[in-house]
This record gives C-alpha cells, structure tokens and sequence, in this order.
DNA sequence: CTTGACATTTGCCAGTTGGCAAATTATAAT
DNA sequence: ATTATAATTTGCCAACTGGCAAATGTCAAG
C-alpha cells in the first residue's frame, strides 16, 4: 500500500536523519529490519503496531505519541470522520486538542502566531 | 494465532456488551466486519493499530487508552510532562482553540506536525 | 576512473490480517 | 417442539506485513 501524501514517513525520517543514524543503525536498535524500516520511511508498509513501539523509543517519540500520529496520518480517511459532523471544520480536532493542551499556553500561542504568518504569506502570494 | 491470555479480548467485548452492542452493529458504526470483531474478541486476531482506531471511538475508548490496553504500550505516563511541572498546563487556551477550531481538521494536524518537528530539532539540539 | 565500504532499495515469500459468505448457534414467538 | 429471525463463528482467500538476501546507489580514498 502507498500513502501519497506520506506524512508519517516523512516525519520518522526527518527523526531519523536528525539523531544522525541510518537505517542499518536503528534497525540495530530497534530490531526492525533496514529494508522494511525503508518501505515505512517512504509509504509503502504501513507499521504494525507491533513495530511501531519498537521504533518509538530509539526516535525519541513517546510511544502514544507514535501510534496516534500513525493513527490519524494513515492513508485511509476516516469514513466516521466524513460522516461525523461534530469532526469536520468549526470544532478542535481531540487528537490535535490533546497535542496542544500538553504544551504551556505561551507555546500555544506561538504555534497561532506560526500559523497566521503562514496564512499571511500564502495570500499575498496569490495576488 | 491464539492469545491464551486475552484479556483484551475480554476487555472489548464487556464493553460492547454493556453498550448493548451486537457484533454486527458495532461493525456498522466502526466499519469493521463482524467475523473480523469476533476473532478480536475471542483472541485470535491482533488488531492492527488502523482498526483499533477504527474501534475505540464507538465504544467509547480514548485512542491511547485502548492502545494500552492492547498491551502495546507501557503503562508509564509521558517522562517529559511528568518531570517537568511548569511544561505543560495540561489544558487548551481558549483564544488558541477559537483560532485553531476555524480552520480545517487537516491544516490543524498539519499544525500539530510542524510543532512536533520544531521539538524534535530543539531536543536534538540541546544534546 | 576505479575500488572498496556502506547505505538504501528491490525481489521474493512465509506468515498474518481482515472481509465476505456460508454454516452454526442462540433467541423468540407461536 | 417448530419455525423464524437475529447473532456469532467458521471456511476461504485476497491483500498486506516484514525479514532475508541480492541488487543498486553513494561516496571517499587511492
């Protein structure tokens, strides 16, 4: 199976390259095969469970941290979310709402700040 | 495969029972089939972390706490809100959840994404 | 340019997951 | 008991996972 906008993939790698080990390394560390550890960084395995707790620690991700990010960035939409009105536009996402919460409010804001700048260079763009 | 043990098993189907849920209307709700929640049950399937997601909230599980369960995950709470007290004020702004609650669920976890990366390359950096 | 040493990707395949439909079992109602 | 209906389990199998080994890519040193 192949996740065209592979989000999950790509921040595990940006992890990977930023701790400066390569697939050999941390398959060494975790247990997980190079070549399959290479399939999940560019979308074409999605991990078990199973194999996710094992790549959590050596990433230093918190291992919910891990799941939920599998969870929601996995390349199948949610139908419930489709289908649910409470999930679509107007309200916090709980996942996102659970991320934000564990962070003090001065980073809460700045992460606003971030996210109006970004919305500011992309309409003066397309004018 | 058998899980001789299977306490999640267990778990999932007393709390579907007292939800007065049959199997089949539990797999309407979370989109996954009958036979397929039946093995769960019973032990002789392991749930992917997708349809554990697909499962949690119609039975009114948190999506960490059913992973737990699940005995993928350690019991522990996360090391860096619990050491660090003045980290996390555990809840969500208000201001910051009017803004973010505007926006599409997608660009909010896009948000969460970028915030996890600005750690990862903060926490890589301070060692 | 070539060699050698790693790093990554690909081919292959055994084992597992999860859906569909048929079979079986439980539950009512007469 | 008998039939009807709903709930659960089983048989089957297509699709996916993840490991191993071979192939390919990368790059520094000679």
């Amino acid at each position: 199976m192949v996740d065209s906008s592979n989000d999950f993939g790509r921040i595990i790698k940006q992890q990977r390259i930023t701790l400066q080990l390569t697939l050999q390394q941390l398959a060494d560390v975790s247990g997980v095969s190079p070549s399959h550890l290479g399939r999940i960084e560019r979308g074409e395995r999605f991990p078990s469970a199973h194999i996710l707790r094992k790549i959590a620690q050596p990433l230093n991700f918190g291992e919910d941290e891990l799941f939920t990010l599998a969870g929601y960035l996995s390349s199948e939409p949610l139908k419930v979310t489709e289908k649910d009105p409470t999930y679509s536009s107007g309200r916090l996402d709980p996942y996102v709402a659970a991320v934000l919460s564990q962070e003090p409010v001065e980073i809460q804001r700045t992460v606003i700040g971030i996210l109006t700048l970004l919305k500011n260079i992309g309409r003066s763009m397309s004018e």
